[in-house]
DNA sequence: GTCATGTATCAA
DNA sequence: TGATACATGACC
């Protein structure tokens, strides 16, 4: 044994007879107590927080007496490892280690609060295994930092749930009732629920949680953001009052997170509805888990590793055997694939109730038009569009969504609007600065001499869009009439119901009780005109999601007549279509269909893996990558390079784990750090 | 990551 | 020969 500055602070085992001698220490060696350890479960087997990825295990160490009743299963500890403090959590107590050598005491217990449940430590590997990462990377993102002040305060259990659920929302949907009904009965069902237009479906939404907590269960939903989760919140406090469910968000203040962390964790509440964070959160005797809107890309975890809502929320529901349930106006591609798989079952409304609630048309913006009605003066609406508003102007108020400005950037024809390509790699055009020519993005191709070869025109113009000028366009069309604008850090969560022009981009589209009289949807082709593989998906959705704000349109007889969408843009493309048959189901399909001819997910699993030039791939090289992997690469990007790995999806989990291990062997040979997304949002 | 140990390398 | 640099493996 060898002296050294980690001498100092050390501690010893109860074995008598190793005293240590420190000559050369002018002051007297202090004589260190021996560590009496713990009689009952004298080990505490600790998941360590440290960043590498082969020590990602955990490790066993000794419980000295004193802390025999705090250090649970779940509290929050300190050992020493490698000779430094570092932090930790006590996965569980045991009898006996299987470890041969040395066993350390454990340094201190920072609190006997159990913050890891075991659940939520399983399912925190569950995460760390199925996207290549480690588990002190998901703890961070699974676990809020201690508060402890608010840790002394005790919770105060709410009263059981005795509200039973309410038929009367879900009365369109065909198996509506009888989804309320498992939920209420304790049953497990798994439900992609596509809500109708005009549908307030936080209440919806309300009912089902109130369904699963009637049974005497744990409930958490995830909603994209903190106006949604403000929705869900208002709709569940009038079913259950304000204490039986509790708001996990990442804009409250740390104490006020962590206050209601606790509530969750120590029982005290079942009912949690949340951003993407929350689906960690650790609810007692979990019955459901409910996704709002799963295809907003709000749901990726931006930190490694990378994990998505909906699929933290689908392995739990899993491995916890709870009931799902994801809900969206559209579609997204991987609800589809769970339909498709035959993992959920679907529950819509009827093809004539939705001919009863909306009629979708789309307009076409020719320059021919616009000349012909030079009155209108806004150079970007159709005559078509100025009815559309002026006849839901009569009896509410009427939503104009238009892209954000500088959304896409990229340069298209000014005569027929195609997206200007690249002559050369067919990549999109843009303009990098200002008086500078054409330039491809993809391959820095200088197009001088453009031409676009589905009109012969030789003139590009850029986008220079946005919600402000639109509303003085439409603010001197209608100049009798309140322009509302609501973009960026300007949102309106909610308007009244009366006559008034809304101008928002995507996303931003402010809740309207009763719903809008009419909804209108600008140049569609320039969220279409984005370069990377979901544009499509993507563009429909925020298109749906906006559509779906329209109430009953003027019903005087014999009832009310559908409410009116209109959406400028190209009637022959597919995703207009779809949006017109209100059909983002089919338009999933034929997603899947052609991923599935161009390998990509859902059909199959992708990963990407970057780093340093040279060094991924050398790595790949060395991994066991299952039968009927591809590697397709390198591109080069700012970092290094980066390879793109895909498999058949059955080989998933396969991948998975080669990437695992190709992490846990690089960090033990020090190896440079590689970065592996799982199943990335977008590629690039 | 830190720490301890082993082997290679070099000036004296 | 000892001092130093760098590689390697354990870490409970």
């Amino acid at each position: 044994m060898t002296a050294g500055p980690a001498e100092e602070g050390d501690e010893q085992l109860s074995l008598p007879g190793i005293a240590r001698a420190k000559a050369r220490q002018a002051t007297p060696p202090k004589v260190r107590k021996p560590t009496v350890l713990a009689e009952v479960d004298p080990i505490a087997r600790v998941l360590v927080d440290l960043p590498l990825a082969h020590l990602d295990r955990p490790f066993d160490y000794g419980v000295p007496e004193q802390m025999a009743a705090t250090a649970v299963a779940g509290a929050r500890v300190k050992v020493r490892f490698a000779g430094q403090d570092v932090d930790g959590f006590v996965l569980e107590r045991a009898a006996t280690s299987t470890h041969a050598g040395r066993i350390q005491p454990l340094r201190r217990v920072v609190s006997s609060e159990p913050v890891l449940a075991p659940a939520i430590a399983a399912l925190v590997a569950d995460v760390a295994a199925r996207y290549a990462g480690t588990r002190s990377d998901v703890l961070r993102l699974a676990v809020p930092s201690r508060h402890a002040t608010t840790e002394k305060v005790a919770s105060t259990p709410g009263p059981a749930i005795t509200v039973r659920a309410d038929h009367g929302p879900w009365a369109a949907y065909p198996g509506g009732a009888g989804l309320l009904d498992a939920l209420g009965a304790g049953g497990n069902p798994r439900v992609v629920w596509a809500a109708g237009p005009g549908e307030d479906w936080a209440a919806l939404l309300a009912e089902a949680v109130v369904a699963a907590a009637s049974s005497g269960r744990g409930v958490l939903v995830c909603l994209p953001d903190r106006r949604d989760v403000d929705r869900l919140d208002g709709a569940l406090r009038s079913r259950l009052g304000t204490d039986q469910h509790v708001v996990l968000t990442a804009d409250a203040g740390p104490a006020h997170r962590y206050a209601a962390f606790l509530a969750v964790s120590r029982g005290a509440v079942r009912v949690v509805i949340g951003t993407r964070a929350a689906a960690f959160a650790p609810v007692h005797d979990l019955g459901l888990v409910a996704i709002w809107d799963d295809g907003d890309d709000l749901y990726a975890e931006p930190r490694a590793p990378y994990p998505h809502a909906r699929e933290v929320l689908l392995l739990r529901a899993q491995r916890e055997g709870a009931a799902a349930l994801l809900g969206a106006h559209g579609r997204s591609v991987e609800a589809e694939y769970l339909l498709r798989s035959g993992w959920a079952a679907e529950v819509a409304l009827p093809r004539e109730e939705l001919r009863r609630r909306v009629a979708v048309s789309v307009a076409g913006a020719s320059d021919r038009e616009q000349e012909r009605d030079p009155a209108a003066g806004a150079a970007r609406l159709p005559h078509g569009v100025f009815d559309v508003i002026r006849d839901g102007l009569v009896t509410g108020p009427v939503l104009v969504q238009t892209p954000r400005a500088g959304y896409a950037t990229r340069l298209s024809c000014d005569s027929c609007r195609t997206p200007a390509a690249c002559p050369v790699c067919h990549g999109p055009l843009g303009i990098a600065a200002a008086h500078t020519p054409p330039t491809c993005r993809w391959c820095g191709t200088v197009a001088a001499s453009w031409r676009c070869p589905e009109c012969g025109g030789r003139g590009l113009r850029a986008p220079v869009l946005g919600d402000r000028r639109t509303a003085e366009e439409l603010g001197r069309a209608f100049p009798s009439v309140p322009v509302r604008s609501s973009a960026g850090d300007r949102v309106l969560a909610e308007i009244a119901r009366r006559p008034t022009i809304v101008v928002a981009t995507p996303g931003a589209e402010p809740w309207v009780a009763g719903g809008y009289a009419a909804v209108v949807l600008l140049d569609t082709w320039l969220l279409l005109a984005r370069s990377d593989l979901r544009a499509e998906e993507e563009a429909l959705r925020r298109w749906t999601n906006a559509a779906a704000l329209v109430g009953p349109g003027p019903g005087l007889f014999p009832g009310p007549i559908p409410g009116r969408v209109i959406a400028v843009g190209d009637p022959a493309r597919p995703v207009l279509q779809a949006l017109v048959r209100w059909d983002a189901a089919g338009f999933a399909q034929r997603e899947i269909v052609e991923r599935q001819e161009a390998h990509l997910p859902p059909a199959s699993r992708v990963a990407t893996v970057s780093g340093p030039a040279g060094a991924v791939e050398h790595a790949l090289a060395g991994v066991g990558l299952p039968e009927g992997a591809e590697v397709l690469g390198p591109v080069l990007i700012d970092e290094g390079e980066r390879f793109v790995v895909r498999v058949p999806r059955m080989s998933g989990a396969a991948l998975s784990t080669a990437l695992q291990t190709m992490q846990a062997q690089r960090s033990a040979r020090k190896e440079a750090h590689l970065r592996v997304e799982v199943d990335p949002i977008e590629i690039g």
